[in-house]
DNA sequence: CCACTATATTGACATTTGTCTATATAAGGA
DNA sequence: TCCTTATATAGACAAATGTCAATATAGTGG
């Protein structure tokens, strides 16, 4: 066994205090998937013009907005549907969107505490 | 000249009323490159712990609570920092980070307004 | 049952993201 | 000046994302 001979005097350590995570990862993981569904510019104005025409909003409607194929819409609806942020409901051959109120709650808590 | 003689009757049609998007194109890119910095479990915890301890937190500190290796938490405090949500400082070896308090003040007003 | 319409799904493909290892940079102390 | 440490950057690579064309599904009405 050897010794450590060019072992030199222990550093200066860091003066901050150590800090403690508060977020469980599930917590965090939540968190992120919404902030995530949030994340592209489509979905945040499908979801601000959902919010503005509670649960009046077709699809067909939604489309106009945007010069991208209607499978693109649909894949952005279903980004905010898996989050739980939206939800669809058939109305004979159309489906209308509203924004499912309580599913950003923790999001908004996360960031109304950030100020 | 044909007339199309197979044409069938006009279909219903949606019976919504058009809605109008309220954001441009800029606003609706800002909001999204703010929250899909925060679409990270990861980046989550770092904003959340930042938040709590305003201004002293040592990166040395904030690797300690994950499993990651020292450059993905770097890449991980660089997408906050070109996000603007964080700002770092060199404190001697160290450097020390801090939430940007007004940068998110747009995403928390969305947040807001969907309530 | 058949034709038509609105929306969803599938599959392909380029781009972006998250992670790692290796290396660079910059600050401090001997 | 040289060594050590903290953090950042570069590069590689697998996985996820955004887009489209093609197709499937489901509802309406003849």
């Amino acid at each position: 066994m050897q010794f450590d001979i060019n072992k030199t005097a222990a550093a200066p350590t860091c003066a901050t205090q150590p800090t403690e995570l508060r977020l469980s990862a599930d917590e965090a993981a939540r968190l992120a998937t919404l902030a995530k569904a949030l994340g592209h510019p489509v979905r945040v104005q499908i979801v601000e013009l959902l919010s503005r025409y509670g649960g009046e909003v077709c699809v067909c409607d939604i489309e106009r907005h945007f010069d991208l194929a209607q499978p693109t819409i649909s894949h952005h609806l279903r980004v905010l549907r898996e989050a739980g942020i939206i939800d669809g409901e058939q109305r004979g051959l159309w489906v209308h969107y509203r924004v499912a109120p309580e599913t950003l709650e923790p999001l908004r808590r996360l960031l109304l505490g950030l100020q």
